[in-house]
DNA sequence: TGTATAATTCAATAGTTCTTGTATTATTGA
DNA sequence: TCAATAATACAAGAACTATTGAATTATACA
């Protein structure tokens, strides 16, 4: 994870209709959902939703796969845990007693 | 933390220069440091600085005190755990045995 | 093969956010 | 009070992102 590919991701949730799908994927786990039924669920169109499902696709946080006539999208956990550690990243220069206890969890994801 | 919010925190670090501002305050702890040390490391211009920290500010994850001719600003804790545990709430429906090691660990964050 | 369904691509417009320079406010110390 | 430093506010244009509808591609099945 480098700089512009957190700059992405982040942007890429950092709308509506995008979050909502984001957090419905993570909620649903490794399965995923079609595009059509995402759309429904986040009330887009076709065209709207395929546009922001592409945005998270390219940001790596999540991936399509096609199923016969339907493509189903499924969180991309690997690309998420490494967003989330860049965030926090060499948090408080390691010195876990000037971070408190929220920080030691928030650290824990850091690690692989 | 609600969707409207989340969307403005996460467009709050979608910026290469914010991004950076972020984790360098993440880094250095519960001191922070003065607007005019973060915009000299991230080279921008005070007026840049201002902006981007304003926006970091308003987003809940960063908060500056004025310290005589100083405005020193440091990382929001609870706002950044806020924030994660929403990108991460209610992960594979709760079901641990769906996500593998890397989501329990990511699940941590979501707990106070 | 032809039709229906699922999804994506394209192009134009509308809307937002970023950048830059200048002006202003706040604080300190001579 | 005056000059210097730290920081913020404002305004205009540039750059980027989102939205919409129409067209296109991919797949299934009668």
């Amino acid at each position: 994870m480098n700089e512009t590919q957190a700059v992405t991701s982040l942007a890429a949730l950092a709308h509506p209709q995008r979050l909502r799908i984001f957090r419905m994927l993570v909620a649903e786990g490794p399965n995923g959902l079609p595009a059509s039924e995402i759309a429904d669920a986040v009330e887009a169109s076709a065209t709207a939703a395929s546009f922001h499902l592409k945005e998270l696709d390219r940001a790596g946080l999540i991936f399509g796969t096609r199923d016969g006539r339907f493509v189903r999208y499924a969180v991309n956990i690997e690309g998420m845990r490494q967003l989330l550690a860049y965030l926090v990243d060499d948090c408080c220069r390691g010195q876990p007693e000037l971070c408190g206890a929220t920080f030691k969890k928030i650290r824990s994801v850091c690690s692989k």
